[in-house]
DNA sequence: AATACCAATGTGACTTTATCACTGAACTGG
DNA sequence: CCAGTTCAGTGATAAAGTCACATTGGTATT
């Protein structure tokens, strides 16, 4: 079955028609969705999972611009799918992924029949944008410690990941993250071993 | 008349509703469009004029996130449209502007009977994902001072702007603005007054 | 015209972040 | 166990951001 909310709302000879002409497609770990000038060959709607969306500049520095996970519509594909445009950025599954790939044809089809599904289709759009110009701000105005710290907070611990791929997180450079964790660390905050961090529960 | 390029594309029955049911506002310079937190009022077509968007971080600085003008569409107005959140940005007037406002119940009616007009503005809505992608990568990492020259260089001399206006630009502080500008004036690329920035054409 | 005022700009001192270059430690696969 | 590789640590230096305050140029006021 389909379980993607945005397709739960279709009448049920739209769901039909969905269920026929979709494809669902399962991602290992360490897949790339897709790269930087690729083509758009669907809409995924993300069933399960969890993929983050890169880009990486001209310097070749890279940063983390969004996570898609369960019930995301992958809206960069949007406008690919409808200029034809390549894309910018990178898709790299983390976690074992589903997504339903929907056709140029049936989202027109879909978009065309079904208001909740343009509904849907706005508002993934809204949130992402809005995703943007939170994360330009971030990046323009935060302090690097603070977004560190934040970006620690909100996992468990441990956190399996190297300082190369956290830099990435917080478009930043590897030295930067080694040395403020290390920073963490004399303050008795973290705990570090090779590729794993442990967040040690303050007060 | 309406001179919006998505409203031409409408078929007479829908165009005709459309012009009826559209209110064209004027802005002067100087007024702003909205302002963060407040709640929209309806999508407005540019038909001309410029308009800045720009964001208000929570340290109190400002970034412009990109710019409108004739034959744009204010997507943001879009999200906060469909979801009645507030929105996270402000639009400044820069050169007066005139909008065509597209009520909701409007905009409902077109994205349902018009695949041009859905087109529209999925379009608008990839380009603006894009620009935004390009400038988080644009503060994350690369140097201020070829960000400055570029931003520099696209414009007609004289400029008539403070430091503290091409900061928000840039995203930095104005100190910094000062003095790559006062760097730029020893190399002899541009000319400083007061609020005026002149830059010298080179070979 | 002299004065007062204020926004805009200049700048020193210092902190934070980025970059470069290199070292050493920890893991991996023979 | 060894060789190769990835990951992490760190010094030196440059770029950018922050804070505090001085100076300047324009405008309004007497």
């Amino acid at each position: 079955m389909l379980h993607h909310s945005i397709l739960q709302t279709l009448p049920p000879q739209l769901q039909k028609e969905a269920v026929e002409s979709i494809q669902v497609m399962r991602f290992p770990p360490g897949k790339i969705l897709f790269r930087a000038g690729e083509h758009c060959r669907g809409l995924p709607l993300m069933l399960s999972g969890a993929v983050k969306v890169q880009m990486t500049g001209a310097s070749g520095n890279s940063i983390v611009l969004y996570r898609m996970g369960a019930d995301d519509i992958c809206t960069l594909s949007i406008g690919c799918l409808m200029t034809g445009y390549g894309y910018r950025a990178e898709a790299f599954v983390e976690e074992e992924s589903e997504a339903a790939m929907v056709s140029r044809g049936l989202f027109d089809r879909l978009m065309d029949q079904s208001a909740a599904f343009r509904l849907g289709i706005m508002e993934s759009y809204g949130r992402r944008l809005d995703d943007l110009m939170l994360l330009v701000e971030e990046v323009a105005f935060r302090r690097m410690d603070e977004r560190l710290e934040e970006w620690l907070q909100v996992r468990r611990s441990p956190i399996h990941i190297t300082h190369q791929e956290l830099a990435v997180e917080l478009g930043t450079a590897r030295e930067v993250v080694s040395r403020l964790l290390k920073e963490l660390e004399r303050k008795g905050r973290v705990r570090l071993a090779r590729g794993r961090i442990d967040v040690i529960k303050g007060v």
